[in-house]
Order: structure tokens, then sequence, then C-alpha cells
DNA sequence: CTGAAAGCGCTTACAG
DNA sequence: CTGAAAGCGCTTACAG
């Protein structure tokens, strides 16, 4: 008797009908509203019970108030970081108030635009935008009738809110982590030098060194966030000749690289050098061998405080710029030797 | 003047008023029905431009047909199948005009039933739901509002429709390659021997060598989803003793520690020994050494499937029972010597 | 070709 | 404590 018998869902005039009240007592005993009689609420909510139904939500939408929905337009749904940042909106959001849809603008701008759009239409209380790169991104402008947050990406406009991801503080994190375990002479691996996080997880190696009085063992060494030119900087830099007793590398496949030519070459890890990525992929780092020391990037909690933000927006208290959220080092077998 | 002004978006009304007509006439117009003089449509047109209006897509929800929304319950976000699945519906659906819910069940029965009925309650066109697993599962139940189409896993009901990879015939395929190209003494590295995946891939490519005349050299090796038991279990075999010229793996994981340990004692890979995966998980696949030769499962096209399922079963066309998908062998270099 | 009216399913003042 | 009425924003017969 609790399901309905087949296609369609009973409506509100039904279960008034049933209980034998008007719709508007049965609203509000369904909705523990104002004062209705413990009979009469009881008696409702047994017809409703029995007829199987289920609010709609569109009307009650329709209504002004929230809708319990909020839109997530990713570029990026392919890549990494697109899944725990999704996963920590729904975390912050409770996934049985707040329905998330979940858009992805494949990196087409006219797409991007229509994706709002259709949000809008289905009036939804708020829009996450999901950045695949942690680099600014043009804003999707002021006049939006609905409250946006950035994610990941910043927004190029300071009216906006963006929260994304401190790697100037991975880096020198990760790089304290290596000099706090005694390295001295660490080398640099990193990715496509256009991209900020290259750039500002390099840089965050240099602050820390700096502050140490420490040098950078060559150059950083720039390429693409590939295996490939894992392994092939990190047979560069052992053939250079240079001296170094540490690899900062600046994604987990990078690393993986490298740890694949150190093996080969018959260099034991951590023993003789450290390896450290930074990401915490998690399948990449935990099955290494030996497994990988990386900075966890705290995506999904990037997640979550970007939904608490449009939360925020939504009651009022809405704030701009940008906001950066603290990685953390997670230490595993490659830089620390086992005892 | 394009974009609204602030807060809060315009309605018909707004939009009648401007172009003074009735609201009538201006849904007529901007909605491309029935006769609307050309002068009056444009007048319409261009005042709902100017006042940026968006239509209220809960309000023509509530009118019955259809909302344009589908949900899809995954649980599996983490997982990396539900993601190319994701994108497969959207494909089918085009963005455009239909969004999707997403939504998490997290492996939580009570959560799943929690969402089904927000999906319900905002009034989807139907629902997806994306098993973590090739297995059977539980049916929704037959009493749902909405048509439902179950994809990856499989319902327990054959009232149901289920769309689901052919792992068999993967298996039977990736075999089919190996032979084909020489190989006839076949060794198999497979996961945890509970899972469908596993027992059907290891179905297929028995079912190909006694079409050939052929038998599995050894057992086949059950153990977990890891690069680690890829490893081990390489080395097992070789300790074994027992002669091969080919390691069929029942997933690209298992096929990345596979080749760690053959690099490792010197096999070279393919001359000396093939090796196969299979998932054709990109970044793991192309980025080995040498990359990975494997089974493409066609999670993507899945997707578009299911998608199409649910569409079908809305116009009334609905079927039922379960629906295998082929995958397709993707040659790299860990087969086949390069020229 | 255009518009007044009714209605989709709910909620919310407002009377009683 | 309960119910009749109005309204959210649209669309769709139905008159004109």
């Amino acid at each position: 008797m609790k399901e309905t018998t087949s296609g369609s869902v009973s409506n509100l005039a039904a279960v008034a009908r049933l209980a034998g009240v008007s719709a508007s007592t049965a609203s509000k005993a369904l909705n523990a509203r104002s004062d209705v009689n413990e009979a009469t609420r009881t008696r409702v909510e047994s017809a409703a019970r029995d007829l199987g139904y289920v609010p709609n939500a569109l009307a009650r939408g329709l209504m002004g108030g929230s809708t319990g929905t909020v839109g997530v337009i990713t570029t990026d749904l392919e890549g990494r970081f697109a899944l725990p940042i999704l996963m920590g909106v729904e975390d912050a959001l409770g996934i049985d108030r707040v329905l998330t849809f979940l858009c992805d603008a494949r990196g087409d701008d006219a797409r991007e635009r229509r994706l709002v759009e259709e949000l809008v239409s289905r009036r939804v209380d708020g829009i996450i935008l999901v950045g695949k790169q942690t680099d600014v991104r043009p804003s999707l402008g002021r006049g939006l009738p609905v409250p946006v947050v950035y994610a990941y990406s910043m927004s190029d406009d300071p009216a906006d809110l963006s929260v994304s991801v401190d790697n100037v503080q991975a880096g020198y994190m990760a790089a304290q982590h290596l000099v706090d375990s005694g390295r001295t002479k660490i080398a640099h691996i990193s990715g496509e030098a256009p991209h900020s996080a290259a750039q500002r997880r390099s840089q965050g190696l240099l602050n820390l060194l700096s502050d140490r009085g420490l040098e950078l063992t060559g150059q950083p060494m720039f390429g693409d966030w590939t295996e490939g030119w894992g392994r092939a900087a990190a047979a560069l830099l052992l053939d250079s000749g240079r001296e170094f007793d540490a690899i900062l590398c600046a994604s987990d496949q990078l690393a993986r690289g490298v740890l694949d030519t150190l093996h080969e070459r018959g260099i034991t890890v951590p023993t003789q050098v450290a390896v450290m990525g930074i990401d915490n992929w998690v399948v990449l780092a935990q099955n290494s061998r030996p497994a990988l020391t990386t900075v966890d990037m705290q995506l999904q909690k990037l997640g979550r405080v970007a939904a608490r933000r449009l939360q925020d927006a939504t009651a009022g208290r809405s704030s701009a710029g940008i906001e950066y959220l603290p990685s953390s080092v997670v230490i595993r077998d490659s830089t620390i030797p086992r005892l």
C-alpha cells in the first residue's frame, strides 16, 4: 500500500480528500506548520502514506523562496579535480534537502552560457563554477539573478567570490617536509610552465628554501604533466651529474615517472633520494613503490567550503575576493625510511 | 540592456506588458506556437531580450509533460566508472534541453531510497541508476512513477531494463587479439574472484582458448584489483617456472603491476612476453612502458544508450531485460612489437 | 491573429 | 483549529 500503483503520483488534493480535510489543512499538517489538531495531523499523514504521496517540488518552488537545487558547472568532468569537489558540495548541502544539477561545459564558452541560462530557468538557488585549472577565468558577470561561487579556478572580477587551493603553500609545505626530514639538495621537476599551478608550487618551494638559507639544485625542470616527462626529466637530472638527495615533483604523475627511472638506475628511494609528489591522487600515490609521500590539495573540503559560501550568499551574507584553502602533507614511504 | 540589472528575473507578464500584448500572445510568440503576427512576434522577442527574460521552467513543468530533467544516482562517484557513463548520458540528452541531477548514494540503501523520492518530488522525466560493479543489484521496484534504467549494474527484476557491459566478450576479444598475434601460452592474472567482472572476463578468455584448441597456462590467479597484486602475481608466475608468452590481466591496474615486475626481472615486453589489460583507463594505459594494449569497455557509449532507453521509455516504447554492449580492443605497444 | 479564463499543485495570509 | 481564496508563472483550449 505504500507504493503508488503505477505511472503517476497523487497530489495534495487527493490526500486532503482521503483525510476528509481541506487542502490548506493537509498542507499545514504535512509541513508541521502552525497549529493542527494532533488527530487531524495523523489522519493526513496516513492518507499521504497510503497514497504514496510525494509533494511536487516544482509547485513549491514556484511560490518563491528556495527550490532546493543548485547547479554545478564544470569544464572538466574527465579530469580528476571536479569529482572530489563535487562530493564536497554534496556533503555540505546535505543530499536529502538539496539536489545538484551537474553540467559539463566541455570547455565551450557558448555552452557554458547556455547552461547558466538553463540553470536560471530552473531557478536554482545558486551556481558553483568549477574550473579545470587553478588559473583566473573570466567572470560570468554581475547581472545574474542567482549567487555564483567560483571553485578551483578564480574569477577575474574581484567582486565575485572564488574559493581555490593554495599552490604556493602546497609547494612550501612539501619542501618543508623534505628539509625537516634532513634533505638539503632538492631538485624540482614540474609540469607545464604556463600553468599557475606549476609556477606557484615552484614558488612555494623556493620560498621555503630561501627561508632556510638553502638553494635549489639546478633549475626547475618544466615539461608536461605526464609520467613520461617525469621519467625523462629524472634521467636528464641524473645525467647532469648534479648531486641531490631529494626530488620534489609538482604532481603525483610526474613522481611516478621519476620513481621508475630511479628504480631502473638502481637508486634507492628514500634512502639515497627522497621523492615527493603533489595532489594525493590516491590510486597513483598509494600503489607506487615505495608508496608516495605527497600533498593533499583538500579538494573535497574545497567543495564543502564553496557550497557553504553559496548558502551564505543565499542568506544575504555574501563575500567577495579569493579564499585560499590550505593543503596538507600526506606522509608515505618515499621520503622517510621505514623503521 | 541584455542583462537583468540584479537579483531577480522578470516574468512573462512583464514581457507582455512591455510588448503591449497579452500574456497568452507573448507565450505563443516566444514558443513559436500557432499563428502569431510577424510584427508582434518580433516585438515580444525584443521585449524579452530587453528584460533579460528567462522562462520559469518550474511553472512550465507544473503543467505536466516533461520537466527536462533526469536523475542519475550513482553508488560510486569516486570510482572511475560513473564518470564516463555520466558524460555519455549528457551526450545523449543534449545538455541544452535536459539537465541532469547527479546524486551519490554512497553505497547506502536508505539514502538511495531518499534520493529516489527527492527526484520524484522534482518530477524528473526519468532515473538512471549507475552501479559500481557489473553485478546484479536489487530492483528499485515496479511502483515508481518515472521510468528507471539500470546502467552497469543490473536489476534483479527481469521486468526492469538494464544496460551493461559484456565482460565475457571483453575477455574473449582480449584473448583473440593475443592468439591472433601469435601467442599460444597465455597466463591470466585477475582481481577479486567474487566479482562478476573477474569471473566473466576469465570465462571469455577460456572460451576463446577452447575455440582455438588451446589451454590456459596454469590457473587464473585471483587476488585484488591493485597494482600490488599485479606485481606479486607476476613474480609468483615467474617463480613457478611455467613457460608463457603472454599475460592477460583483468584490469589495467593489474597490468601496470605486471609490467613493473617483468621490467625488474629483465623480461622484454612485448618481445618475450605480451601483456594486456582490460578497462582502457587511459591515464594508466597510455603512460605505461610500453603503452598498454587493453580493452575499452565503452562506458561513455553505455551512458548514451542508457539515456536513449530512458527517452524510449518516456515515449512509451519501453523494453525490459539486460542489454549488453560490446567492448573493443585498443592496440598499443605491449602486445605487438613496433616496426 | 489576439486575449480572457482556467488550471497545473502547492502555500500563505486572512476569516471564521 | 480549519477552510475559502488568492497567487506563484506559465500554457492551452476556447471565443472572438
